[in-house]
DNA sequence: CGTTCCCGCCACCCG
DNA sequence: CGGGTGGCGGGAACG
């Protein structure tokens, strides 16, 4: 037994461990001076005087450390050293490198900073395992630990016995995509909330019957055998040394990554891990130690995941109490079905998957002007980088709405790189388009309920703003959509939303009335959730899991969301998931054939990148609000409102709106729900507008003087897909179109411009008129039927007074165009993240 | 105390 | 067989 046991800290312990494995050392007396251990890393005035810091406050000195840990590995460690020689000369043992000094976490550092992020194949990239442990003064087991879990995400690859070649992050993308393609095939949402449920079903009975019924409910997941997860061009390993059959640490390090990457607030709990990692391979014997034994490997993982600043350790806080967790700090990982693109594994540089949203922003903005110089010039070079992160998050919005918005904001902090320059602007042109949204609907809702019920008078708008009849039953089988409360005209009150990751926050405006309602739990709120696939066929526990947020580092904290949280299975039928997709579709399509006898259908990939309008979003970029989301409301407010993210997707107008799987997914920035007869304007944004509509969007001057609302168009619309990239809308042909929209045929090819134009005008009219709003546009490709010019849209843009005026923004001037002021909201925290 | 996780035994390959 | 791997779990360090 006593051979066992971990040897002692004491020195004399050491010794002899040392002497067996370095025969050759210095004697027993004087162990390996820290000058001698870390031979690289230089020591400087900056990490003496932190290292001074750090003596004072233990505190401090922790927190000093890791956060030096990412930038300079070795220097605290180092300063330490010094210090203690200093301070406590012959004292050594106390010097003796602290548990922590010996971690994997800092081995890691130390190991990651010998290579480059991003080699070049011309450098030789191998690596030996003998010198890499002998150099960095460890034994050999523990750069296996590292380079396992390295080799999981392929930034290494074996070559042969005691050879590695290091490929760095080039490759990490494109795993990163794989992982979470598998985990989502996995059906790792799906087991994460069962494991949650259970966990609440029976709160403490942890053995026996409950092992056994968790185990056999794993039994129907239990296709993902232990496999490695392998990249097209990786695969080509010494074939000799590639036959290793457990890779349990790679596989269970995939696994892991794939939790992250699959669930929607990037945060996994050990727990939950765990025993999902147990859960797939052995459902038998879910015994404490196994449990455990997986807990230790998951912290070695976790600790090269947090050195490769994948993820980082927070802690959950749920009614049981603090557990520990990691969180998802890599890069997004966007489902980017790229077709069968051939690896370029080597040549490309590290962000290849970024380049072509820069060449389209430099072509974009500075169509004259070579993408060299935008890409190369160094001021950009940080503005682009926020910006891609934007761009990510944007791509990931649930709406074309939000994107539509999001790439407006997105440009005018491109164009302007500022928030707040532009922010009338943007608000403005979200506005437009919300007011085609809601104008549009209002029309279609107008004509159809005149068609479908002729025999009431359905003209007062109040009449208009009952739920729709044909909304319900027939639709998704959904309860009926609630009427959203009826907005009054008070004042609204701003709600800052701590948004994910960029530090960018949203304000939601939130009407007083609602507010209320909402924070007070009303049962009637609990509305049923959106078959979709993503969220269907799940699950999950009820709300009473709902945890609460707290953050002990004031910045960047992540309102996390997770849409399957709120659901309750009880109160819903479920639905397999693999077919729920389709049958939105399905429905879609048949309920925009109500409205529209003739559809243009498309093919899947364009559906792709089709805009399903889905009405409603609306989200503000505020530049300067950043923390003052702690001060408004408390966190049981939050989580109330938050129910209301994923109560049905309907409104009293549009009734239910499907959505595709793809756009309940991976929600990073919040989906918003908005009523069309809700639309909520701040002060300041309507008088944006009226200014701006007034003095040059509807104006009938076409002068080609540089116009804001020109390039942010292009931008947006090329960001939506509206336009191939790079094509250039000059003016502002949207809101010019009228007479070229109306008979496009005799347009036609007057001059290049004229052609795009009309093109783009097609483009949009076809979306809004066929489904845009009701659930799917479909392909690009305009129809050759001549257009009714009777659509909301034409109306829109022809107002009453004619086609260059201004519609009437003002409230109950016309009851069709009144925008009320109501709500949209939803944040969602369920978790407390706290962050050491 | 609970959490974190280092340490090294030893079972497995493989040449 | 000898050496490279790496699963595994005890128990020390840490907080």
């Amino acid at each position: 037994r006593s051979i066992l046991k971990t040897p002692l800290k004491q020195a004399a312990t050491s010794h002899s461990v040392l002497t067996e494995l370095q025969p050759d050392c210095q004697p027993l007396t004087t162990p390996p001076k820290p000058k001698e251990v870390f031979p690289v890393d230089p020591w400087t005035p900056t990490s003496n005087l932190k290292m001074l810091i750090s003596a004072a406050s233990p505190e401090i000195r922790s927190r000093e450390q890791r956060r030096e840990l990412s930038n300079n590995p070795g220097e605290v460690l180092q300063a330490k050293h010094c210090l203690q020689e200093h301070l406590s000369g012959d004292e050594y043992e106390k010097s003796q490198p602290s548990r922590k000094e010996k971690s994997l976490g800092l081995l890691c550092h130390k190991f990651l900073a010998r290579y480059p992020d991003y080699p070049s194949t011309a450098e030789n990239n191998y690596i030996c395992l003998d010198e890499v442990a002998e150099e960095l003064n460890v034994e050999r087991r523990r750069i296996y630990d590292i380079v396992n879990v390295l080799e999981s995400l392929h930034m290494v690859s074996r070559l042969a016995k005691n050879r590695y070649a290091w490929h760095g992050r080039h490759n990490l993308s494109k795993t990163l995509q794989a992982l979470k393609k598998v985990g989502e095939e996995n059906k790792y949402t799906q087991q994460i909330q069962m494991i949650k449920k259970r966990e609440h079903e029976h709160e403490f009975d942890l053995d026996g019957e409950n092992t056994k019924e968790m185990a056999r409910s794993f039994g129907s997941y239990e296709h993902s055998e232990m496999s490695f997860v392998e990249l097209p061009g990786m695969e080509f390993r010494a074939a000799s040394v590639n036959s290793r059959k457990d890779k349990s640490l790679r596989v269970m390090s995939q696994k892991f990554v794939m939790l992250f990457l699959v669930s929607t607030p990037q945060i996994v709990s050990l727990e939950i891990a765990a025993k999902i990692l147990i859960g797939e391979d052995q459902l038998e014997d879910l015994d404490k130690s196994k449990f455990k034994t997986k807990i230790r490997r998951l912290y070695d993982i976790a600790n090269v995941l947090s050195s490769l600043e994948l993820i980082k350790k927070v802690h959950v806080t749920e009614e049981r109490g603090r557990k520990p967790a990691f969180k998802w700090t890599g890069p997004e990982v966007l489902p980017n079905i790229q077709g069968t693109k051939l690896e370029t594994t080597s040549v490309t540089p590290p962000t290849s998957e970024s380049i072509p949203f820069k060449e389209q922003c430099s072509k974009i903005l500075f169509p004259l002007k070579g993408k060299q110089n935008f890409t190369r010039h160094p001021s950009l070079i940080k503005l682009v980088k926020s910006i891609e992160n934007d761009r990510r998050k944007i791509q990931s919005a649930p709406t074309s709405l939000v994107k539509i918005s999001a790439s407006m904001y997105l440009f005018s902090k491109l164009f302007f790189n500022s928030h707040k320059v532009l922010n009338c602007l943007f608000i403005f042109c979200l506005f437009v388009v919300m007011l085609w949204v809601f104008l549009r609907k209002a029309k279609e809702m107008k004509t159809k309920l005149v068609r479908s019920a002729s025999d009431c008078n359905l003209s007062s708008p109040e009449v208009v703003l009952k739920p729709e009849p044909a909304a319900g039953p027939q639709q998704l089988d959904l309860p009926q959509p609630l009427g959203v409360s009826p907005p009054s005209h008070g004042s609204v009150s701003p709600v800052i939303l701590p948004q994910t990751h960029s530090g960018v926050s949203y304000a939601i405006y939130l009407h007083p009335s609602q507010a209320h309602t909402v924070t007070t739990y009303s049962p009637s709120f609990m509305l049923q959730p959106l078959p979709c696939a993503n969220v269907t066929g799940v699950k999950s526990i009820n709300s009473k899991l709902v945890n609460k947020i707290t953050t002990e580092e004031g910045d960047n904290q992540t309102a996390a969301s997770d849409p399957t949280k709120f659901l309750t299975t009880k109160e819903r039928p479920t639905i397999k998931s693999e077919t729920s997709s389709q049958q939105c579709l399905k429905r879609s399509q048949a309920l925009q054939e109500n409205h529209l006898p003739k559809r243009y259908r498309s093919d899947k990939e364009s559906l792709d990148i089709s805009l399903s309008f889905f009405p409603s979003g609306y989200l503000i970029p505020l530049a300067q609000c950043t923390h003052g989301n702690k001060a408004g409301f408390s966190n049981e407010e939050k989580a109330g409102l938050c129910s209301l993210q994923h109560t049905t997707y309907s409104s009293p107008i549009a009734g239910v709106i499907p959505m595709t799987a793809s756009e309940l997914k991976a929600v990073n920035v919040p989906a918003f729900h908005i009523t069309p007869l809700n639309i909520m304007l701040s002060p300041t944004s309507i008088a944006a507008a009226t200014v701006l509509s007034n003095s040059s969007l509807y104006s009938s001057n076409t002068s080609s003087a540089p116009n804001p609302s020109s390039p942010v168009l292009n931008f947006t619309l090329q960001h939506v897909g509206l336009i191939p990239a790079g094509v250039q809308v000059p003016a502002n042909p949207v809101l010019q179109h009228v007479p070229i929209s109306s008979q496009p045929e005799n347009i036609s090819h007057s001059s290049e411009n004229m052609n795009l134009q009309e093109k783009v005008c097609k483009n949009i009219l076809q979306f809004l008129d066929h489904g845009g709003l009701t659930g799917k546009y479909s392909a690009p490709c305009v129809p050759k039927e001549p257009q009714v010019p009777q659509t909301a849209t034409e109306n829109f843009f022809r107002t009453p007074g004619g086609p260059n005026t201004v519609p009437s923004l003002s409230a109950n001037s016309d009851d069709t165009n009144t925008i009320s002021q109501g709500t949209l909201y939803i944040p969602q925290r369920k978790l407390e993240v706290s962050e050491d």
